[in-house]
DNA sequence: ATTTTTACGTGATAAAAATCACGAAGCTCC
DNA sequence: GGAGCTTCGTGATTTTTATCACGTAAAAAT
């Protein structure tokens, strides 16, 4: 199997999100143009990549489609692990988030640095003093961090995580981060978000 | 001046953000590429795009460079006007968020289809039914839409704000989101998020 | 069963983006 | 003020990505 260049592989994710919210059984690659704005053209190669062949005629088999791209985009899999790094505002709302339930992602630690917030708050799991991040995240296998602290703590703790073999960071923090290349970062900030909309407007 | 690239934008949006957070005078295409991963020889196209000539021999003047990213990126203007549509824990969350101080990005009204939230929550700004959404909207200018309602309502809201003129929506909703074209969307659910970073793992 | 319709899958082609490589412009230091 | 060094800015080239166009296979209709 080629490897999925970078642009298919974010319309691909969507396109599962896209399905997880379509009822009917087939979907044709106009369809989903129309739903998209992706050309039908594009979407056709892109799910040619995951070398399925569940669509003719009628169109996909919206199953079959949405089990292939679930195994490309790895989240097939029994479990990933999460941590939250920062209990702000931002963290704490998120501890109780039910966006995850029902995925393959979990959230199993949460972190802080200040002492008293981490024993203070109320979660499910448990929450620890940031000086613990490397001793718990290997302990614990978390491949994700979901970062929520300080603008000015923001980088310190992105190349702390790395160095704890974090894979992946959600970065809610308006900085961009300069990690190690093999930790990949999505930037979701709000402020990031609007400027990116400003831009192109 | 040339449009610029959608890849090229992405990147300066966050090149502005690097230097918001970026204390020396000068800065180099080298010194960028050390701190995001670009190449040097991408970062010195992308800027040269900005057709401003603020770098030779020691590198780009940092003010300069920030001052023409911002107005580039569309966030030099006086104010942008945002509304928060839902009013659950994230909506709530981002109406007490100091992300947007001193920044061009202004949120001036809050949305929830509950009238009893709209009554009782406590915000700077005035909350509303979202029976309200058009003509606050079009009376209040507002150009962007931060949606955080829940799931079930993710889609038809979206063609509502669409229908109402929003430019912008920054989707906190884990939904792909179908809306005409000159409407943008910036996704930035956890999820998405998350999933996005599993397939490049 | 055969025809017709529909829509995928994919080589070929075009467009877009990244990389290369080097001339020119600015700083520094004698 | 001139030599040498640094780093930008940008044409030319390569690589990547998107579009086109059509053969093929499956479903539907007759």
């Amino acid at each position: 199997m080629k490897p999925i260049p970078v642009p298919s592989q974010r319309r691909l994710v969507l396109l599962e999100r896209l399905l997880c919210g379509y009822s009917e059984k087939t979907i044709t690659s106009q369809k989903i143009e129309a739903l998209t704005g992706w050309t039908a053209a594009v979407i056709r190669r892109d799910i040619s990549l995951l070398e399925i062949h569940c669509g003719a005629s009628n169109g996909y088999k919206v199953a079959e489609l949405k089990e292939a791209l679930q195994k490309a985009l790895n989240i097939h899999k029994a479990e990933q692990r999460c941590c939250i790094v920062g209990l702000g505002q931002m963290g704490r709302m998120l501890l109780n988030n039910e966006e995850l339930e029902n995925t393959s992602f979990k959230i199993v630690a949460g972190f802080d640095s200040s002492v008293n917030r981490t024993e203070v708050i109320h979660s499910v799991f448990p929450l620890h003093p940031t000086t613990m991040l490397e001793s718990v995240i290997k302990s614990e296998q978390i491949n994700y961090a979901i970062l929520t602290v300080q603008v000015e703590e923001a980088q310190s703790i992105a190349m702390q995580l790395a160095s704890c073999g974090i894979k992946g960071i959600v970065n809610y923090t308006p900085c961009l981060l300069s990690v190690p290349k093999d930790v990949l970062v999505e930037n979701v900030s709000l402020l990031t978000a609007l400027e990116t909309l400003s831009v192109r407007i």
